[in-house]
Parts: structure tokens; sequence; C-alpha cells
DNA sequence: TAGACCCAATCC
DNA sequence: GATTGGGTCTAC
């Protein structure tokens, strides 16, 4: 008789641990089982199996009574020991359930889930083939000619007239074959490997002649970068080992895709608007080892490879990378660097602009830093002008958004029959509704923040929660003023330049048009195919193609992102502007315009200025002097409960309770506090923010809690590592 | 007095 | 996360 260690497809810190079942066959470790738990039938995972002979001394010895597995579902593993491993590491790190972190390195249809078992796998298409040795006897013109055409290669059954394949099979000149669907397919885009410059000759034979650990690449836009991502996979490959590349969205790296399959031919693609099917036949196909390539986003560094020599993370100071929304929290950079401990591989992280934590770690020679000072065309930097919206001369009643000089400056490109792309980092219409008479506020009932007005579909978005009401014309509290629209989004951006400018054709790119599949591809591909004159968008027009014919780019208001809610509100910034001025005259000098309300502040006057380096200085003193990342570690511990009062008093409980554990000359805990959404699905929360430097300070003290909290009823504990809001 | 509703305990 | 069983409330 075998015991199972098997964990439970519920994802919840309570059921966090192996559950023990028997069974008489051997399973194989790391698959799914069908089992009964708590008169439930659920979906289990074998962790762990070791041989009993006595069954009812193994029940007395562990104090419970334990039932069979009713079946196997896998035959093999679904995932490696190593992989499982990483699992284990993750989960621990983040304090996530272990069955969270290996739902997220199957795709949908392998996930061991009840629900997960209907969806997706192979799919088989019906091909007609010609018999060999069949000839034409026997068969009219058209029998004839479908007979010619199967006779030069199988055709798919449902192309054909059936009336005359099933005579076809009668006359047994054909057959029927099944063929597994693979429905995934790539584009490909002509491409030869350019000759590298010297400055990126340089930067490849330091990456593979030293043997450093993680490398940083910080290379100004235009630099090259993609071109040696190509030659040190060709490199890698030919040493017999394989390679990932992370992006941040697949859509704005479509053309680095394109490339890469160009050089390689087999690449195997994975992001998160595949649909099940997709996903699955390329995982299945990947785990074959049919490719040696992989780029994706996020998620995609669990993708099955077990011989990587080389990790690429491009543009590595992306928000992207962290899961914050939703379980398991997690960041790939991090992932990546616990695939390749104690391991052979390499990491390349890269980016125009690096992130504050990896430029620091560049400094201390933790990370090998690499720099690429050149561009490879030799393009001018754009010419960049501050517009101080605050300054009446700059402002005219025909439209408050979009300012006198910025017009001016639209007005030449478009005569100049050149392209323009502005930068609105909000989506939707209006940012708030309120009343004319009372001054409420329109909110969301469950988070209570501002409704944003999309005109489109005429309604009312929390672009928090994703609640939508019907847009109302009265104030539904004091039933008297009518309701008006403040300050604005993507949608009113483009509104007023269809006033201003009734002649030109302009596109919209943000997340409502990325919703659909392709959505965001088709339409960078018509901008770029000069279909439209200006590009209105949210970060998404940052980054991604080339657009030469662009020589004017417009940042709408640069201070919405400067007032997020985190302490990366500079470095997002400063990157965000640095890379969307970047889009202007990549193939003759451009033009940039920034707007904003903070004409002196020093975040926008770097951007201007490309200037990373005194931007590293200035931000790391102002880490420095709030104690936050790089020079200290986070946690933050989210309380949510139906009552206020319940999670003020909880959070304040715990705080109590830590400071008395931790020693804490070298942990500061901050908090509570409220935050930006006090209030989410009906829950309110409260947050504690850890600040420490030694983990091993911290983490018993943190397990513990996640295991006490799954008991307490009314309250939720979300805890996030490393995470990059902080109120 | 059934059934609705709430709550805490339990899951191998 | 889902089920269960026990308690209390409630409508006819």
């Amino acid at each position: 008789m075998k015991a199972y260690s098997v964990i439970i497809e519920h994802i919840v810190s309570s059921l966090n641990r192996p559950f023990f079942y028997f069974h008489e066959d051997d399973f194989p470790l790391y698959s799914r089982v069908n089992i009964t738990f708590n008169n439930q039938d659920i979906v289990g995972f074998i962790i762990d199996k070791e041989e009993v002979d006595d069954i009812e001394s193994f029940q007395n010895q562990k104090g419970i009574k334990i039932s069979y597995i009713n079946s196997l579902i896998d035959q093999e593993p679904l995932i490696s020991e190593e992989k499982f491993c990483l699992a284990k590491r993750i989960a621990s790190y983040y304090f996530v359930p272990l069955i969270a972190v290996i739902f997220s390195m199957l795709p949908p249809s392998l996930k061991p889930s009840k629900t997960a078992l209907s969806k997706a796998k192979i799919s088989y298409e019906t091909y007609v083939e010609a018999l060999p040795g069949a000839t034409y006897d026997d068969l009219t013109t058209r029998q004839a000619e479908v007979f010619y055409k199967l006779s030069q290669g199988p055709v798919l059954k449902k192309d054909l007239t059936r009336s005359i394949v099933t005579k076809l099979l009668a006359l047994n000149k054909v057959r029927l074959v099944n063929k597994e669907k693979n429905r995934f397919h790539l584009e490909k885009e002509e491409y030869v490997l350019h000759k590298l410059n010297e400055e990126q000759q340089k930067a490849y034979d330091e990456f593979i002649s030293t043997s450093d650990k993680v490398y940083l690449l910080q290379g100004v836009t235009g630099s090259g970068k993609t071109e040696i991502y190509l030659y040190l996979s060709q490199y890698y490959l030919s040493k017999g080992k394989q390679v990932l590349v992370l992006v941040p969205e697949i859509a704005l790296s479509y053309q680095m895709v394109a490339r890469f399959h160009s050089v390689f031919n087999k690449v195997g693609v994975l992001h998160s608007s595949l649909s099940d099917g997709e996903r699955y036949d390329v995982y299945r196909d990947i785990k074959k080892g049919k490719y040696d390539i992989v780029i994706g986003t996020r998620s995609a560094i669990f993708a099955p490879l077990d011989n990587l020599g080389l990790i690429i993370i491009d543009e590595e100071h992306s928000q992207t990378y962290k899961q914050e929304d939703s379980l398991p929290y997690y960041d790939s950079r991090k992932v990546a660097q616990m695939i390749l401990e104690n391991k052979e591989g390499k990491i390349l992280l890269s980016s125009a602009t690096p992130s504050l934590d990896s430029r620091a770690r560049a400094l201390k020679n933790i990370y090998h830093h690499l720099i690429l000072k050149k561009r490879v065309k030799d393009i001018i930097l754009p010419k960049v002008e501050i517009v101080d919206l605050l300054d009446y001369h700059n402002i005219n009643k025909e439209s408050i958004i979009i300012s006198l000089p910025l017009r001016k400056e639209i007005e030449a490109t478009l005569n100049n029959n050149e392209q323009v792309i502005l930068l609105v980092n909000r989506r939707g219409f209006a940012s708030s509704v309120s009343c004319s008479k009372c001054g409420e506020i329109i909110k969301c009932p469950d988070c209570q923040i501002a409704l944003t007005y999309h005109q489109e579909t005429n309604s009312l978005m929390c672009h928090h929660c994703g609640y939508v009401q019907e847009m109302i014309s009265v104030c539904p509290v004091c039933h008297r003023g009518k309701l008006y629209k403040r300050g604005f989004g993507t949608e009113r951006v483009q509104n007023e330049i269809k006033k201003l400018f009734p002649s030109s054709k302009i596109l919209r790119l943000d997340s409502d048009v990325s919703k659909s599949k392709g959505g965001i591809e088709s339409t960078l591909n018509k901008f770029k195919n000069h279909e439209a004159d200006i590009l209105i968008g949210t970060q998404l027009v940052s980054k991604g193609h080339d657009f030469p014919l662009v020589s004017l780019v417009g940042v709408v208001l640069a201070d919405i992102s400067l007032s997020l809610p985190s302490f990366k509100a500079n470095e997002m910034t400063f990157s965000l502007l640095t890379q969307t001025i970047g889009r202007a005259g990549r193939d003759k000098e451009g033009k940039a315009i920034i707007q904003t309300y903070l004409k002196d502040n020093k975040i926008i006057h770097f951007a201007k200025d490309q200037d990373y380096e005194s931007f590293f200085i200035y931000e790391m003193k102002q880490r420095h002097l709030l104690n936050n990342p790089p020079y200290s570690n986070l946690i933050s511990l989210l309380f949510s409960s139906s009552s206020e009062e319940k999670a003020e008093e909880t959070a304040n409980r715990v705080k109590n309770d830590l400071l008395t554990k931790v020693p804490l000359d070298r942990v500061t805990i901050l908090g509570p506090s409220k935050l930006f959404i006090n209030k989410f699905l009906n829950n309110y929360r409260r947050r504690l923010l850890i600040q420490y430097k030694d983990r091993k300070d911290i983490e018993p003290y943190i397990e513990s809690l996640v295991r006490s909290f799954s008991l307490i009823r009314d309250i939720k504990l979300i805890v996030d590592v490393d995470p990059t809001s902080d109120y």
C-alpha cells in the first residue's frame, strides 16, 4: 500500500498543507488525482508518497482516518522535480499557498482543479488524404479535380465538398486521417542579423567572457539591444542551452518576436491573450522540446524549460513583471533568479531606464553593469519643451486641455504630413462626474472612488473594480443639480483633437481598445502604415514599434503619474516620460512637448534632458530619506473586513504584537494606514508596512500570522512581499 | 414545525 | 473553498 501526500485545489492558506490518501497502485509524483475531500469530489496534486506496511498503525500514528484516492488523472508528472522545488521556494518567499503557484505554472487545461478538467486540450482535425496507387478511373470531372488536389497533399475535410469526399471514400480513392490541431501560428518577417557595432560587441564579449550571474544592460532607446539579445541567444543555443525572453506586453514587442522567429525559426510564444487551446498547444510543444527559445510575458517565466542558459528580461523596469492583483503574488524578475540560483545560467536585465533597484545593485557590483551610450543610427534626441498650464498665455477657451504651443506644433507636423503621438495617462472621457448644485462626486458603491465617464458606452465605470453603470443625468443625492464632467481621459482628448483638427485622422490606444484580441497590434499597425495622423493613448503608446514618421510627441498632462499612491511614482513617471519622448524623431530630429501644472518639477526636468544618472542620484536620496527600497525591503500586510472598526482594530493588534517580537532596531512597522481606495468590493481596508533589512528578522512571525489568520472570520489578510505601492 | 439563516468547525 | 450540523429566528 502507498500513502500519498496530496495538496488540495482550493487556494486558501488554511488548506495550504498536504493531506494523506491511500492507494494500492504506484502513481507518479506531481500528477493529478480525483479525491473525495470533506464530502466533495475534487482534484488533488500528489507531492509525495511512501510505502506503508500496516495501514492501521499508519493511521494511528498520524491520528487520522485516511481515505482512498478515487482515480489517477495523469499518467505522467505534470511538472519536473525542478519546477516543483521552485514552486515551493516561491510559495515560501511570497507567503502564498503552494497550490496557487502550481496553478500558474500550468496552462488552464492542466491546472489541478475540478473545473480545469473540462477545458480545451488537444484538438484534432480531420484531413482527407489520397491513397497511394489510386487512379483517376471512374471519376467525374469535379471528383477528379478534387482528387488531383489531394494527390498534392492532405486537405482539411471541412474545406472540401462533403458529397465528393463521400464518393471518393466509397470508391476507395482516399482515406481520412486525424491530425493534432495546432492552434498556434506565428507570422514571419524577413530579417537578417546585422553585424554588431563596437559598443554592442563589447557588451556581448563582456557578457560571455565573465562569470557573473546577473547583468544589467543599460542602453538608450535605439541603441540596438535586440541585436545583442539575438547574438547572445545564438551563442547559448549553440552550447545546447535554452533561452527564455520576457517582455512586458507581447503586442508591444511584436517586432522583436518576429525577428527572433526569422533568425531562429522555432520560437515558442506565451502570453495572456492566447486561448486555452492555444496555450495548451504551446505548452505541450515546449515540453516536447520543439522550441529552445520561448518569448512571453510575466507567467512565461514558468515555461517548462529545464536546461536554461540565458534569461533575458526586456524593459526590466516594467511594473508588469510583478503580479499584484491576484494569487500568487510574485515577481518574475525574482523568480528568474530563483530558477538559476546554484545553476549555470545567466540573466540579462535590460532597459533604457533601469529600475532604481537594479541600477543600485549594478553600482554595488552585485549586477554586472553593461552600458550602451550610442544609438545605432545617429539619431538626434528630440527638442523638448515644457508648457506651463498655469500660465494663461498658453491657454484659450477653445480648449483647456490642448495648449496653444502644442496646437501650433500639431498643426505644423500635420502640414508636413508627419505623425503625432499624444500621451494621456488616463482612459475614458472624464475622470469624475459631479453635481453642479451640491458638488457630490459620483462614486463606486463598492470602492468609494470616483467613477470615470466613458462616452463610447455612455456609462460610468470604476477603473479599480470594473463596476459599470449607465450614465445618469440628475444628481442621485440632491436630485436637483445637473451632473457635469470634470477632468479628462483618452476619449475626451480624442474629442478635443477632432474639434481642433477636424480633417485629421485619429487613432486611440488604451486598455479599452486592447481588450479585443489583437486590438493593440492592429491599431499600432494602422498607425505605422500612416492610416492615421495622430495616435492618442495611455502608457501603451510609449513603447513598441518604431514609427519613422512621428516627429512630434505630446504629453497631455505629466502630473498624473507623479501623484500615484506609490513610492515608485517618480520612477514610473521618469521612465514613462523618457520613453515617450524617445518616440519622437527616430529618423530625423523630432520635438516633444510636456504639458504640466508643475513646471519646476525635478523629475519632469530630468526626463526632458533624458538624464538618467541625475535622476538616479536624486531619487536615491529620496528613497534613503524615507528608508524605502533599495535601502530596505518591504512587506505589506493588508487587512480587510466588512467592518471598518474591525479592520482598524485588527491591524493595530497585529502591529502591537509584532512590535514585541521583532528587533526594533532593524525593523520598522508603519501604519495602520487607510488606502487610496479605502473600501474595495464592500470591504474596508487597513495596511501595515514592514520595512526590514534581514528577512530572518520577520519571516517566522509573518508565517505564523498567515497561519493564524486563516481561521478568523470576517477579516482577511493579504501579504504582499516587495509591494510597489505604499498606501 | 419546517425551512431560512447564521456560524463555527472540519476536511487526510 | 465547500460541506455539515447545530443553534436561533420566523411565518403560517
